[in-house]
DNA sequence: ATGTATGCAAACCATTTGCAATGAC
DNA sequence: GTCATTGCAAATGGTTTGCATACAT
């Protein structure tokens, strides 16, 4: 399984950059990211700390939060902030590949790949800037919202 | 002067919306306007506050952020959510023609024109979703920083 | 005259912080 | 043994809400 490469991969570079940046690999921290990577989509603080508790490994809040920035910090996750109140992150392997289109009246967040804009964006000169990675957002009207103003 | 042409086109488009979705044309949302439209980068709720207040407009913070929605609703500003926890805003015929850099390690964001990525950008194809605006942030690290970096 | 918009203050809630206890090194 | 990390609870602060008053229509 292709899948499972891929976790041996991101889990070796959280090792890595724990190793090096002298922070403790501890079992709370490796469960985040498992837990993590079982998510295929965008999640937040609040999802994830109840996926925990669901699969009987109770964190408290201020650990995941701490992963979460942990996580963004060694490029594994980044966030996004969309319409709702609580940030989203997203497996940064995962959301390289598309555009994330953002529905300004229900807020639903539809994903767009775009392979070749991805060489585009990343062959834009920055000048001193070293780019990391980057995040489309468009933003406009969904199928089903355009229905139903049509509708009233 | 051109700038001036171009916010009598703006306060008209406000007008209109105010008009259409028979909202009350008040003299606080016509002032918060002619702020934001002196802004020539983002800004948050707090700032344009200040700067009213400083202009001797005193308004109330609800006030203003009920007028940044309907601001926003109308299409005339859009919302930028950097590693600041306060919301940032910019008069959306700014943004339009410029991707952002944000540096991850010091939170800065510059503006990079990018003309003939918005093209590809509009020519994408998003089925039954009617977009609206976009907006491309690139994250990574920024001169100073990575300057800095090196010294340590 | 009617009902929306405003101002103010209180409420809300995601996130951060402080501190004692735990556990990775 | 040392000190980063955790858990818990309290604090923080941007944003939202409720309600009485003002004012655009």
């Amino acid at each position: 399984m292709d899948s499972k490469k891929k976790y041996t991969e991101i889990r070796d570079q959280f090792t890595n950059y724990l190793v090096e940046k002298k922070l403790r690999r501890t079992e709370e921290r490796y469960a985040i990211l498992d837990c993590i990577f079982q998510i295929t989509g965008h999640f937040d603080m609040c999802m994830l700390h109840q996926r925990l508790e669901e699969l009987g490994f109770h964190v408290s809040r201020a650990t995941v939060y701490n992963t979460l920035d942990v996580l963004e910090d060694c490029g594994l996750i980044l966030r996004h902030q969309f319409m709702t109140q609580a940030v989203q992150y997203e497996l940064r392997f995962l959301a390289e590949t598309h555009a994330h289109l953002v529905c300004s009246k229900c807020g639903t967040v539809r994903e767009l790949k775009e392979g070749e804009l991805k060489d585009r964006i990343r062959a834009l000169k920055m000048g001193r800037f070293s780019p990391e990675y980057h995040a489309l957002y468009v933003y406009g009207m969904c199928g089903k919202c355009k229905k139903r103003n049509l509708r009233k």
